[in-house]
DNA sequence: ACAAAAGTGTTACACATACACCCATGT
DNA sequence: ACATGGGTGTATGTGTAACACTTTTGT
């Protein structure tokens, strides 16, 4: 099918850039590009808007097609356009960029299409000289969402971005806090960020149960789950 | 002329909100439209991306073209994308709404293109029911630029936005605080705000010029420039 | 002298940081 | 007993807000 316009013809994209804590280290869910141009380097999920289809629930949709990874629309936040006239070679391409965080326990389903997605640690995938570089202009996506990601977890309301990582489960604080060290890239007072949460209204409630630290060793921590939005 | 395209066809297009201070209120810069839909409305400054232009030079040549306001392309800053399937009537279009500042002092030349372009205060604008809605969904996006207005000209580095509305003259910080005012929508502390400001590094810095308040009345302010970006 | 605006001093309070110290568990 | 991680207490610093007060001008 053949589509006309008296416009000029632009392709409307998205790219998804899913964070989620592994080993302790910021991960990001990328795609190895089997065609060309890029072929073999890795790119962000993503693809074309549909034209009914909002640009939120495209976002949605090109990330389990491509990954398998289910998200649910609210959790996607929106970080960037990116326009550049020359960022792809083949077409004009303008891409919305959109940001979410995935729980650290579920695995990717490498199934169907997603066989090409794998968790990539996003220092490895930033680095200035990186062996394979990235697809297209997706370094500077990532680091852009990686940036707002580490603003938005100190200061969006509702936190979004911790309610993705934690994926409704229950947690420790020091396992909360590890992961705030992971997307904030330094260490964090486990005291203060201890009270720091418990402080902050319409983040945690304890469950009332305990569960022993990972190694069995030390004292069982207390177990929290994010509030409800309200 | 008529394009062909294998995917569908959108229309890209920017929408930029221009913000100064005029008589102490918030104004932007408001179109009236002409033609259906959503005639005699007034809309934001804004068109089509064209096919070899970048998205931020697309905002700066619009908004000339429709209102004859010149803003170095550099104090543009990305807010926000629109693109829900029904926000135009016509036709399938992805909007990204761009933000800049403008000083007080400057008229807006009501020549040629520019004849249907005027200063709207903000908060008219955005009453929950207005007498002439605003068109399409410029009245969201208005409001998400002066949001983030506000977040910017507290915390961005660098201070982009306070250098449009300055637009490199001498001030008083009595003058900087009326903008941080309207902006702000709230009153600010003379002598906390006089602190705060000298306060912060690369911000501002004395001309050594004093000049007396507008009145008359009262003793000479110390005038400031802002800071050259290092 | 008085009003008005610019600018400084002072105090109180919220919040972040650093770090000492106690608690509860496994080995 | 000791190591380990969970959790509390406490002191110190830093930034904000409120507001009294001094300075410099025009009338």
């Amino acid at each position: 099918m053949a589509y006309e316009s008296e416009y000029p013809p632009f392709y409307v994209t998205v790219d998804i850039v899913v964070l989620a804590i592994r080993d302790g280290r910021l991960h990001a869910l990328m795609i190895r590009r089997g065609g060309e141009p890029y072929a073999g380097a890795w790119a962000l999920p993503g693809g074309f808007v549909g034209l009914d289809e909002d640009l939120r629930d495209a976002a949605e949709r090109e990330l389990e097609e491509e990954t398998g990874v289910r998200i649910g629309t609210e959790t996607l936040t929106q970080v960037h356009t990116y326009g550049t006239p020359d960022r792809d070679p083949r077409h004009r391409v303008v891409s919305v960029a959109w940001l979410a965080a995935f729980p650290e326990t579920v695995e990717v389903t490498a199934g169907t299409d997603a066989a090409h997605a794998e968790w990539r640690p996003v220092d490895e995938l930033l680095v200035d000289d990186p062996g394979d570089r990235l697809a297209f202009d997706h370094a500077g996506i990532v680091r852009d969402a990686v940036e707002a990601a580490q603003e938005r977890l100190m200061n969006a309301e509702p936190p979004l971005l911790a309610a993705g990582f934690t994926g409704g489960r229950e947690f420790s604080l020091s396992q909360l806090r590890s992961v705030y060290e992971a997307v904030l890239g330094h260490e964090l007072d486990p005291g203060n960020f201890q009270r720091k949460v418990k402080a902050t209204q319409r983040l945690v409630e304890p469950t009332g149960r305990r569960e022993p630290a990972p190694g069995g060793r030390g004292r069982p921590a207390e177990m929290f789950r994010l509030k409800p939005r309200a």
